[in-house]
DNA sequence: ATAATACACGAACATACGTTCGATGTCAAG
DNA sequence: CTTGACATCGAACGTATGTTCGTGTATTAT
């Protein structure tokens, strides 16, 4: 018995899987067979078929029998195990909607926000947050200068933020100190009247507030994502 | 003329998008008409047709005529603005090879190592890393201990890393040092034949390694995440 | 020379599938 | 009571779609 195929992919094979994965990118589902001979130059169903079928021993994509656009990739040409069924609700697009900085109140959507309409977003794996946190309500913002450092967050951060009427103690929260015309991202610690706004970093000290009326929580911080550029 | 449709989704509408979610979830493709009828209890094609232009007119989905499984989610029950079209080549899971704490080397992965066979993986989005940055040798670890504070870096969080063999000056490195017995998270700059370790904090100064077969470069950083938890 | 396998293809076929049509029922307003 | 809008449904139809079959060529091992 005599095998010839190389092991591994051959240039069709390599466009077909091309084929797939933007197609799948651009229109939400997989191509037919006809629409993936159409754009790799296969004229003939049945070689589409040969491939396809070669694809799947080779674990890139799964197929189910007698089902029109019944192709799910499993693996991309890139090498990447993709979780194509993960990806239709686990992954969402949070508004970026403002910069955080010391010296002025974190921007806040309003209620009538309109979160559709955002041009810039930054994308989120749903699995980062707890199964419970409701998506919805998110908003992000970039960090702007070296204040946040005491909460370890640095220039350039992306914090994804949810609005809340009611703090919990221990949640990290961005608040608004009137008195000193500063926000600052700390855990909040409610103590016998009193605010503990403690910093993420340990080795620093908290800020003890005896006034809470000059402390307005605007938001709980609920991920930080930290993309590394070279200085 | 008298509306008396909600404005709104009724029940039918609620439930085909709920399966619309979980079919293309489970199965990487769009239902066709007869399964979504089938499992919403709706015997009629013409019915699950006359709802699904419904959703469309309120943009939950796009549909394509006369395509079998020509469903696009657009948006889900939720109300999130779901990129469909974006998720099955932006997003990819980072399998997680253990941790990083400052008395060990990094445990980077070596090179006949099987990233398909992780159990353990973190969903990144791909546009949170640079368009030309590859995926496919990434690894995560997740940070133990407050060693790495002066990196801006967290217990608990989770660093995303790629080996490399040639850092370049300004690059988020890794480095054993070994007459410190030490990892740590830093700024690489080789000047004049010494190495400069710069922490993210900008207040901490930098460490100066006259001999720098003592730094043992063991891996880039590229993204920092970071998930709140309740302290 | 022969056999086996891979690769390539067109054609035919049956089923999957979406759309359309006509009919019926319910409800609220006039 | 009538009318119009909405919801529901079965049936029919035509097209989209995947699978199968038979054929041919090229290459390699025996």
């Amino acid at each position: 018995m005599m095998a010839r195929r190389k092991a591994g992919l051959g240039e069709r094979h390599k466009k077909i899987l091309k084929f797939l994965e933007k197609f799948q990118s651009e229109n939400g589902f997989p191509p037919s067979i006809r629409e993936i001979g159409e754009n790799t130059k296969i004229s003939s169903t049945s070689v589409v078929n040969y491939y396809l079928n070669q694809l799947e021993e080779m674990n890139f994509i799964e197929r189910e029998s007698n089902v029109s656009r019944g192709i799910r990739l499993v693996r991309t040409l890139e090498g990447n195990l993709m979780q194509t069924a993960k990806a239709i609700t686990d992954m969402f697009t949070v508004p970026v909607v403002g910069r955080i900085v010391a010296g002025e109140p974190v921007p806040v959507p309003s209620s009538d926000f309109n979160y559709y309409d955002q041009e810039t977003g930054i994308d989120i794996a749903r699995s980062l947050l707890p199964p419970r946190e409701k998506t919805e309500d998110l908003f992000a913002l970039e960090v702007q200068g070296d204040s946040m450092i005491d909460a370890m967050v640095n220039d350039g951060d992306i914090v994804i933020m949810r609005p809340i009427t009611q703090v919990e103690n221990g949640e990290m929260v961005a608040v608004w100190l009137s008195d000193r015309d500063e926000t600052t991202l700390k855990y909040f610690f409610n103590e016998n009247g009193k605010v503990r706004l403690q910093p993420a970093n340990p080795t620093m000290k908290p800020i003890i507030i005896d006034n809470p009326a000059q402390v307005k929580v605007q938001g709980k911080v609920v991920l930080v994502i930290r993309r590394m550029e070279n200085v």
